[in-house]
DNA sequence: AACGTAACACTAACGGTTAGCTTTTCCTAA
DNA sequence: TTAGGAAAAGCTAACCGTTAGTGTTACGTT
């Protein structure tokens, strides 16, 4: 049984992650995606290919080292919200904030470089699926909510997509204005689910 | 300029690429996905490993030999319907036929592949989203439609949404009853474009 | 102080994919 | 009919992400 770690071992762990999250992500955008290899980070990071493969589980979830904030921040979203507030204002509000967090000045060459690899594209199609379904299974898990598990896998569904859509969109917000309503219409016309 | 050819080449070439095509699946049924390398199936198919690969992109690819189909039958729910006809139920006709399809006993064994491969899985989703992108250029392009770019997208991965959605489900027929009503709901809640 | 183990290192390989180049096969225009 | 062009296919050799196998170091515990 392991208790009661001093943490200078997690410590120095989280340490090499970040080193090499920080040296990747740099990399990358000094010289393109494509151009550098995995052998060009483990080196440049110090640390040897089978280590960095022991953090990451693949080269493109370098880029996407914060995937799990968003998830939770998602799923957050349904659980903490206030007692009786409507679901789907509370996720607009969090899809906004995502949104113009991932729109910032800061984090565009970022999404130009994601947008620019095909490997990354698909790579950020596959982690939305995955939020999808974290998103699905919190909406399932609160009792407020009176629908059928297909009917909160299709609201997740549709969530993110407004998000996808919206990153994509000339106006992001104004796209988000558009889709929402649409979307808190298909809320309202799910079907409670069939009590057997 | 070259016109008018005999046919001899084309045919030659199909040939080619449906063999390549009919091994890999067979070998992959037989031995299982990942236990088949791609040299594998190019000496089964008797083929050089490039001429594999200037018919198939990928290795995955070799699965969805045929999602071109999926992606025309998709468009022309569109294009071809009745006039007049709303397109929300002439797109449920479709994706419930290529439910039907997918879900048919002698498709099973590929599906149940496709989802024991994350790679797999992986590259079906990014396939529906190239088919998404395309459904959506398809409504934006009805000229009895008016509705906006944004609604047209939005509708789109809605709709293969409820594609994916109802594969995954327990009964696949009484998903899509489900999730129909919601993306009616969505698209006639969705604005008219604005005139500018 | 000694042991167990998590973290890291090293080498070598595997498997998908591509570049570079040659050969074969088909089409067509002289 | 044949010569020339080009598409299709072939071969070799490599690139690159990823993993297995096997130590080694450093930390935490007893």
């Amino acid at each position: 049984m392991t208790v009661q770690q001093s943490g200078r071992r997690e410590r120095k762990k989280a340490a090499t992650r970040q080193k090499i999250a920080d040296t990747a992500l740099r990399l990358f955008l000094e010289r393109g995606y494509d151009a550098v290899g995995i052998r060009d980070v483990a080196a440049e990071a110090d640390v040897a290919v089978t280590t960095l493969f022991s953090h990451f589980a693949s080269k493109e979830a370098l880029v996407f080292e914060q995937d799990e904030d968003f998830e939770r921040r998602l799923t957050r979203a349904v659980t903490d919200r206030a007692p009786h507030e409507p679901l789907v204002p509370a996720l607009r509000r969090e899809i906004l904030a995502l949104v113009r967090h991932c729109t910032a000045d800061s984090a565009a060459p970022i999404w130009r470089m994601i947008d620019a690899s095909p490997a990354l594209r698909k790579y950020d199609d596959s982690v939305r699926l995955r939020h999808a379904e974290a998103l699905a299974a919190a909406i399932a898990a609160d009792p407020t909510l009176t629908r059928s598990e297909t009917a909160a896998r299709t609201l997740a569904r549709f969530v993110i997509d407004a998000y996808s859509l919206s990153r994509e969109a000339p106006d992001p917000e104004a796209a988000l204005d558009e889709i929402f309503p649409m979307i808190e219409a298909a809320w309202a016309a799910a079907r409670p689910p069939h009590l057997t």
